[in-house]
DNA sequence: CTAGGATTCGAACGATCGTTTGAAACCACT
DNA sequence: AGTGGTTTCAAACGATCGTTCGAATCCTAG
């Protein structure tokens, strides 16, 4: 096919990527810029173009190069354990290790994303950006369904629809938990080795989550809050006061309100 | 003076607002631009400027609008419920209800945000964009360290390094919970009274996180992992194989990769 | 009815967006 | 040395971004 695949140089690519993954941490995709990724890769502004296609093509072959591996380790955990198992259930605490240890694990990795891999893994869960949004629940939607099924049989107390909510529960913990900027400075601060953070983590976030998922089902038979709202009623009779009002801008400052 | 508050006409301003809070939660801070808004808001593209000052302040007064009552409605039940307790500690029933009931109070009423109320706070907590993260974090942080204090007391057991922690991955799974479209068309999908879908949601979510807050303490001291690293061996064989590849782009494919 | 501020409007501003182009530079191989 | 393919480069493309401007229109008070 006349040359199909580029053999060298990939260098450009490589760091293309890389800045690519850098400022999506920090200001999403949208707020990303091409011209902003070309000047942290210290590349020609249409080498993105070259070597990906284009802005959106490059963001997801940047998000498959980490994801992919990601998904293809849980798996392949699952099915590890599942073998042990022999047709029996897998405890909780199995199946979220196999949701986390990959992840700490290429977290250790700097080649494959390094300490910033977490956050990237809690960013792509909450962009905003249709695109992006269409193409990752596209690629993984086989493997989330897969430890779906291991948590239903893990949890035959919880009924299929509530496990589904458990589990969009835990996901969104287990994202915003990453997503944070700050949470990484906190673990910083703590301790200084780098590879004990990632355990840490662990440790403080498998009892929280596990105790949520084994939680006893909730009572949506009954018919009453499940808070007594009479507590409401001191709240009810201040609503229209001292709350803090935004200053209406307005039209006396007719002179456009300089950029302030 | 002369006419120092617009008196008339703030039915524009208003429908600026409602299309901005629309559209932010479609596609985010970054994602919505000024004429995607006022084409929405059927206003003319210099209204936003006019009346707001410009995109920024257009949003912030957006988030206020809705934010400022929900804190303020949070604080004075956390201050009614202290009252009532008269020195003793809440339980955390009683905390995580003056953090919800007042959500979801708002969310019954369409004039103060309606059902996307919730999907709002959700899209608030994860947008990227850092001059919304920071107008949000200084606004609305001598609330949250109020919250973060009746924990600490309701919870004397957890130390306050774990209770930030915890308190953490708890607004991760309500602000996850809450910014998915797709949680409400499940909620909508399942019972056909809206009124009852709040109540609904947090029943499911009380006992998950109340659950996880409660958690007996991790072991931070020991030194091995949480998880045998034993069982990643065979995945670690497999990490060069067959994972999916984006199809590198070469210029002589100038023809985009047809969506897989 | 009229004067004057409030609001809306169409049009354009400069800046930046993602993308494209064509030629120069690089590089491996005969 | 020279050739063909790969990669980089400066420059510009049209589109869209947020914002600004001046005139037209609306609305109300005198």
């Amino acid at each position: 096919m006349t040359a199909a695949e580029p053999r060298a140089s990939q260098a450009t690519r490589d760091r293309l990527l890389k800045a690519a993954e850098s400022l999506f941490l920090d200001y999403g995709y949208d707020g990303t810029s091409a011209r902003m990724i070309t000047a942290e890769a210290r590349a020609n502004l249409a080498a993105i173009n070259y070597h990906f296609g284009g802005k959106e093509e490059l963001f997801q072959a940047m998000l498959a190069r980490r994801l992919d591996d990601l998904h293809a380790e849980r798996l392949a955990l699952l099915d590890a354990d599942e073998r042990v198992a022999a047709g029996r259930a897998l405890t909780c605490e199995r199946i979220l290790a196999a949701l986390f240890v990959p992840a700490l694990r290429l977290a250790r990795e700097p080649r494959r994303g390094g300490k910033d891999f977490l956050r990237l893994l809690g960013r792509a869960y909450v962009d905003p950006s249709p695109r992006l949004r269409e193409f990752l629940s596209e690629r993984y939607a086989p493997s989330i369904a897969r430890f779906k099924e291991a948590f239903a049989r893990a949890l035959p107390r919880i009924t299929p629809r509530e496990l589904t909510w458990r589990l969009h529960f835990m996901m969104g913990a287990l994202a915003y938990t990453l997503a944070g900027a700050d949470a990484w400075k906190l673990i910083a601060a703590l301790t200084p080795a780098d590879a004990a953070n990632d355990q840490l983590l662990l440790r403080r976030l498998a009892p929280f989550l596990i105790a949520g998922l084994q939680a006893p089902l909730p009572d949506l038979t009954s018919a009453d809050p499940i808070v007594s709202l009479e507590t409401t009623r001191q709240a009810r009779r201040r609503t229209p006061t001292n709350k803090p009002r935004v200053p209406t801008v307005p039209s006396t400052a007719k002179a456009a309100p300089r950029a302030a």
